[in-house]
DNA sequence: GAAGTTGCTTCATATCATGTACTACGAGTA
DNA sequence: TACTCGTAGTACATGATATGAAGCAACTTC
């Protein structure tokens, strides 16, 4: 199993996220920014803004580039060509 | 050889960055706003911001997040903790 | 079953941070 | 001289953050 897969040794610090953050999480870490993250999931870029609000509490985060960096450190997303 | 490691096969993206964008682009990568950087660094906010659009255009990129994804992939940066 | 609670999704307003586009100036240098 | 670099600034546009709230589903409890 990959190191960067959660082995359920380690509580999941992405469990207290809803199914939409969790959708919304990963735009987020490939650096897209609200009004795009809105376009793909077909909602507001106000409602974007909110979830991205909710994933920063929840982790305890200061920003969006914060956000990202810990959803590849918890595997949640590649680091790939964009 | 690591392959996030320039092999010199490939120019060098950063090669076009002054050495004090090179001082900053990690602190970018690492989560930090502009605020912040400039308190390390001792410089002004406004002077750290202009290092970070600077770095944005040579890079073509949109945003400091997409900095910070960069910076990971070409190994300016590890994944650390915070 | 009506009322209350809780969580999720959605959108809005107001304020703060970031981005964009410049100007400027001294030190160093090709 | 002309250039880059480092520094700092103004002014405005855009993006991000803080906060509130409406609508809805699921669930409990009376």
């Amino acid at each position: 199993m990959s190191p960067l897969t959660n082995g359920s040794h380690r509580p999941d610090p992405l469990e207290h996220l809803s199914p939409r953050e969790k959708e919304i999480l990963p735009l987020v870490a490939r650096g897209m920014d609200n009004r795009e993250i809105g376009k793909t999931l077909f909602i507001s870029e106000k409602t974007a803004k909110n979830y991205v609000t909710s994933i920063r509490k929840k982790l305890g985060l200061k920003n969006r580039t914060q956000i990202a960096l810990f959803a590849l450190k918890e595997g949640v997303v590649e680091l790939e060509d964009s």
